[in-house]
DNA sequence: ACTAATGTGACACTCAGTTTCACACTGACT
DNA sequence: AGTCAGTGTGAAACTGAGTGTCACATTAGT
């Protein structure tokens, strides 16, 4: 039985390989456009071949998004750690500040990449369908932390959403701003308009 | 110049045709399977060849949302007929009974059709890639309704994007309970839970 | 009745994504 | 050392969506 999910030297090698396709993809994305660039030019760009490519991405999309991977998780459980007796919204903020923390790492990168994917469409809507499921991964951690006898399901998913709404809107003003605006504010005054 | 925007007989029968083809493939696809339905076949199916068929829906998607357009104008326009002096919450909760009225005239046409959106990963993301226009369109109609001096845009975007998830996600259950629950309460209770 | 605009079908084409097969490499076991 | 299974890669054929072009028919306007 080797299917247990160990990481392996292979692991690692596949994860460099699949990070340096990524980059020169993105590359050749912003340069040309993400619907001029084919599936032929990525793979004779990273000179590997077409069906290599789609092994490691399995659509084109992916190898941009790839770099959105896991920020469900990083932000569910940043909301499993927050005080269980902490109002859903801080609670909520609190928590987006696991996402955020890679904007003010890389704000060029970063930057790059969600103008790169809010005016592609078919980035967008691959985008969109993504976070589709981060909020019942986030309503699930509300429920965790509020325990039996908490809000009903519906209005923790209501809440989940509503601060992932703040999130991308945040996002969206920090990018016209050409990340000139701090997103903490953004984001601060985003929840701030929920109330009232 | 006859470019002007005038409803002509020919338009009519256009849209005749148009809602002919998206009963036959509404049908279609809800026996068959979204994915399963090929382009020829939905030609086939409804007497018309594939490049006609691809004339009144740009892509296969289209034939199944082409229900939902329109809608933004529908709860944008309500939203605007709001009184002056009603809060935004208000205003945005009851606009959106603009749109759950279909919802009541032909509750199990809805629902299969809610199905097969959400059940379909390609349509779902189509979907919420439509949307997404939606919030914009009626952060608008807020800031035409509390004129200058009023909140900042962020946060009539922010407002704008939550009742729109409260939409959803009242839907949402709606189509879990197999419209047994009353969506009017699932949307009330939606929008109580972003208070507080 | 003539003409111009418009709807339709046929066809060729590009590209994304899937599947299949063959080949090369690596690591383990004898 | 030599076989053997597992795995990554490349080549190629295939399906299906969507675009563009062209010819033909129908219909509206004069």
């Amino acid at each position: 039985m080797t299917g247990a999910a160990r990481t392996t030297t292979r692991d690692i090698a596949r994860a460099a390989v699949r990070a340096e396709l990524a980059q020169v993809a993105f590359e050749l994305f912003r340069r040309e456009g993400f619907d001029k660039v084919t599936l032929d030019d990525l793979a004779a760009a990273a000179g590997v071949s077409r069906s290599t490519f789609l092994r490691y991405f399995g659509t084109k999309e992916d190898a941009v998004l790839g770099a959105f991977e896991g920020q469900d998780r990083k932000v569910a459980d940043a909301l499993r750690a927050r005080p269980a007796d902490e109002d859903d919204w801080t609670a909520l903020r609190r928590a987006l500040d696991a996402v955020i923390g890679r904007y003010h790492e890389d704000p060029a990168g970063a930057l790059a990449t969600t103008r790169l994917v809010y005016d592609t469409p078919s980035l967008c809507a691959r985008h969109l369908e993504k976070q589709h499921s981060w909020r019942p991964a986030l309503a699930e951690a509300l429920a965790d932390r509020a325990g039996a006898g908490g809000p009903p399901a519906i209005a923790l998913a209501v809440r989940a959403g509503a601060a992932l709404g703040c999130l991308n809107i945040a996002l969206e003003y920090w990018t016209a701003s050409d990340g000139r605006l701090d997103l903490v504010t953004l984001l601060d005054e985003a929840f701030a308009s929920l109330m009232g």
